[in-house]
DNA sequence: TTTAATTACGAAATCGTTTTCGTACTCTTC
DNA sequence: GAAGAGTACGAAAACGATTTCGTAATTAAA
């Protein structure tokens, strides 16, 4: 009696596996009267299907994978807690892969996936842009996937991004507004789309306002911890005069933070900055820390949203002109690091 | 050719469903060549073996369950990082899924856990020490899970935490020696065995130094966003001479500073504060909070550890009287918040 | 009354593996 | 050269569900 099973549930009640199975699926071949039997004897027993006979034989799995570069980020924890509030609700699994910005992990974790384990895949990408062979690989094993922030734009999925040339824009012309001369933007690297959008708007707002090529400077800091947080002290020391720099992450906001507390740089005296973040102490540091802030849990929730939809629709043909790109907005809070 | 599976390798190879099977498990029935051929075309087809048909066959699932209260947390998040460091490693698949602190929550997830999808579960749990049906569930059903920070104490399984009473106690006694007059203890709810240990902790220090019965505030302000806001800010009003606040958990902290500064609070003049807390920010708030630090990294990695060694010894018979019970310590980091 | 349709169920195939068991064949060994 | 051991493989039975198909029994239609 270790396990219970559709097979002993049928003996008990007299009945044959499939009438037992055809019940508990409130077939139309059933009687209500012996529905009601089998649901009453599967609730005493405690009957719970094998989920993985259950996959095998219908081939899905109720599992959908989210692959994210990191998580220990607020952004990326919001996120997951928007795709739980849908996948919960349509009683759906949440796996979670993490390739700690390695894109060759990136791309051993979804061939992983493309054994038929999950039903879908949520990616923020970690990949640079000339490696999508797996994402194609995916496309052509009909594995439905939605990308969210970083997106992959060679491969023909549905996206869930944020306005992000329109931000760095905005958050770069704050900069400018608030009399800086000099301009730098962090960066984790020149492969993640996201983020190219955002220097984009960065460069194009400097451009409009006839802002000199030698006093904008690219730090690409990269992702390591270490390296970056030299990468970004080095690059402060000299400083250049009224120096406004947009993070493009949270991660290197901070770690400027740190830095110019350790050479003594006074923010916004010296240098005002202003980063993407999803900070919930934003407005508590020393000074607080002028934001964009991204609609984590939206993205979340829209991206979950989408691949059941295109779960849903799988095998039926989908016209390429309507591929999904959602674009939500991100709020601009203005705080003390970017006073005048 | 959708998909690719044993039957049709083994038909391409000329050889039976069985022996292939076996010579993918370098079994050694199989002579090397013919290992080599199986392999090679494997590979060349980029078969994958159906992760359901397996884990039927094999009553193994190579997937664990991760529950916690919240996801948006930074302590959780990073045991995450540490949970999955160790099932990355072991090839395992990580499943998470999120109570919001609602203790039915729980049940029914774990009760859902009970049909063996999973091969083990580590839990934070979110439950009130009087249910504890579930997990005597888990037991029966022989099902492995590991508790980790917030334990349940009434059920003989494999524990995780840190030095929650010694860590009050430290923290307690440093806002004594900072010239606390009166105490407040911020704490979720009176149902959760680590804040439980942290309030334990927080007393016997007070008691040790003979501090008055009627200068101890335990504050419950709960789980519920506003609502904890709201009774922080009441019990601040009117503000006791010489604050000391110990906060069980770095959320309430932060609302504390955000209340001090909408009703100019100054910390740590007014109000000294420390708090449990994995911040990234800590040292950067307005002022730097003091903290209690715990290893959340090492939590998730010593627990995961522990299941992985749990499910591997299932069937073997345990003696109680070893049962696991790590106790990892935390990091008391003083700033400014508790400055005399 | 005969035929056709409907109802309510069961037998058996199926999903893709893993594993047990059986068996040709070769190789020792005395 | 007969018996026993070892090698290398295949047939078939599991694992536990779902689904197709067949069919008695009942009801409706002609």
């Amino acid at each position: 009696m270790e396990n219970m099973n559709i097979k002993k549930l049928a003996k008990e009640l007299n009945l044959s596996v499939s009438t037992v199975s055809k019940a508990l699926h409130d077939s139309y071949e059933i009687k209500a009267e012996t529905k009601e039997k089998v649901l009453a004897l599967a609730k005493q027993l405690n009957y719970q299907p094998n989920p993985f006979a259950s996959s095998l034989r219908r081939n899905s799995s109720k599992t959908i994978a989210v692959v994210i570069p990191e998580i220990a980020h607020n952004f990326f924890s919001l996120v997951i807690n928007g795709i739980e509030s849908i996948a919960e609700e349509l009683k759906y699994h949440v796996l979670i892969y993490i390739t700690h910005e390695i894109p060759e992990k990136e791309e051993q974790i979804i061939r992983h996936l493309l054994n038929g384990r999950v039903d879908g895949i949520l990616i923020s990408s970690s990949g640079s842009s000339n490696n999508n062979a797996h994402y194609h690989e995916l496309v052509q094993k009909g594995i439905p996937f939605v990308f969210f922030d970083r997106a992959n734009f060679d491969v023909d999925a549905p996206r869930v991004t944020t306005d992000d040339y329109q931000a760095g824009f905005q958050a770069t012309e704050h900069l400018i507004k608030s009399q800086c001369k000099h301009f730098a933007f962090l960066s984790l690297s020149s492969q993640m789309s996201a983020i190219n959008h955002r220097k984009d708007g960065f460069l194009a707002a400097l451009k409009q306002y006839q802002i000199q090529p030698d006093h904008i400077h690219i730090i690409e800091a990269g992702t390591d911890e270490t390296l970056s947080f030299q990468i970004i002290r080095d690059s402060l020391q000299p400083l250049p005069e009224s120096m406004g720099i947009f993070s493009s992450v949270e991660k290197l906001a901070i770690q400027t933070y740190h830095i110019c507390k350790e050479i003594n740089i006074r923010i916004p005296k010296q240098l005002k900055i202003i980063s993407f973040s999803n900070l919930p102490t934003a407005a508590l540091l020393n000074p607080a820390l002028s934001t964009l802030t991204q609609p984590a849990f939206s993205i979340g929730k829209e991206a979950a949203l989408l691949l059941f939809q295109s779960i849903k629709n799988k095998g039926k043909i989908q016209p390429i002109t309507t591929l999904p790109n959602v674009v939500l907005k991100s709020t601009l809070f203005i705080r003390e690091s970017t006073k005048i």
